[in-house]
DNA sequence: GTAATTGCAAATAATTTGCTGGGTG
DNA sequence: CACCCAGCAAATTATTTGCAATTAC
């Protein structure tokens, strides 16, 4: 059904970025720490891979609060924090409360197969940041 | 602080449309709206109007599950459900849950100011369809 | 060997912006 | 009557795609 697919040193290396990466990195910076191991590889196949490992279910994109995709080399479903000051994205370690699934499957009938939650607010640096500040 | 804001013809269509509306247009199908009843609005004005609109808590913008985003005339949150087949956007009527927003703020120390959570599936519509091709 | 994948560059898609004239408060 | 906002079109940004050469299996 699925089409094969080939294990190239260029899909290797992201993967590796991502799974290393303490952040949630555009396709950009993927492309960037990419270039420092295979100086010629292309923005295309950082794009093409990231859409291929994403299908496939070992990484996760997530489209929160900006304009631009970020990718997370944890594929297992967890929660985000957006900071609205700095524009960093952090993991929420509370566990992924699945009941809720059932809930809505209660109450539409559609078929729920997961969900996601992102929570927005100011991240403890920002906070410290603004309170020293003049302006408060 | 903030800039003054009027109230032009075309903002009060704009969220005239979105507030009539149910389901969750794209900027796209908000323009083709108002053109109905302005011909002669421009794609950049329902853009500008779409971001003041959000920046002033009259909409919500909504980037799940697609390229582009989708616009909420609903300014109350609540929690959404993307079927993963006819990419159509549904709101869940059941209550948010703000006790999250203090479990991740006992947990991480951040400022949580609101959570969003969308629920990913099957619709009902798309069900029956599978259901009734000899494909599955 | 052959089909998937690459690099490159051009194409697309969604959204934003500069400018000048018009309409709101 | 000042200044925000409209329309228009060009610019920007993020991402995708066509093609010929390359490489994994």
């Amino acid at each position: 059904m699925s089409k094969a697919t080939r294990m190239t040193k260029q899909k290797k290396v992201i993967l590796e970025i991502l799974r290393n990466a303490d952040c949630h990195p555009s396709a950009d910076w993927v492309y960037e720490q990419a270039r420092k191991i295979i100086p010629d590889i292309s923005l295309g196949t950082v794009y093409r891979n990231l859409n291929v490992l994403r299908d496939s279910g070992h990484i996760l994109e997530l489209n929160y609060g900006s304009t631009y995709s970020r990718y997370d080399g944890n594929p297992e479903n967890h929660y985000h924090f957006y900071c609205e000051k700095c524009h960093q994205l952090f993991n929420v370690k509370i566990p992924v409360y699945e009941g809720l699934d059932k809930m809505v499957k209660e109450t539409t009938g559609f078929d729920v197969r997961n969900h996601r939650t992102e929570f927005y607010g100011i991240c403890n640096e920002c906070k410290a940041r603004l309170s020293s500040s003049s302006l408060m």
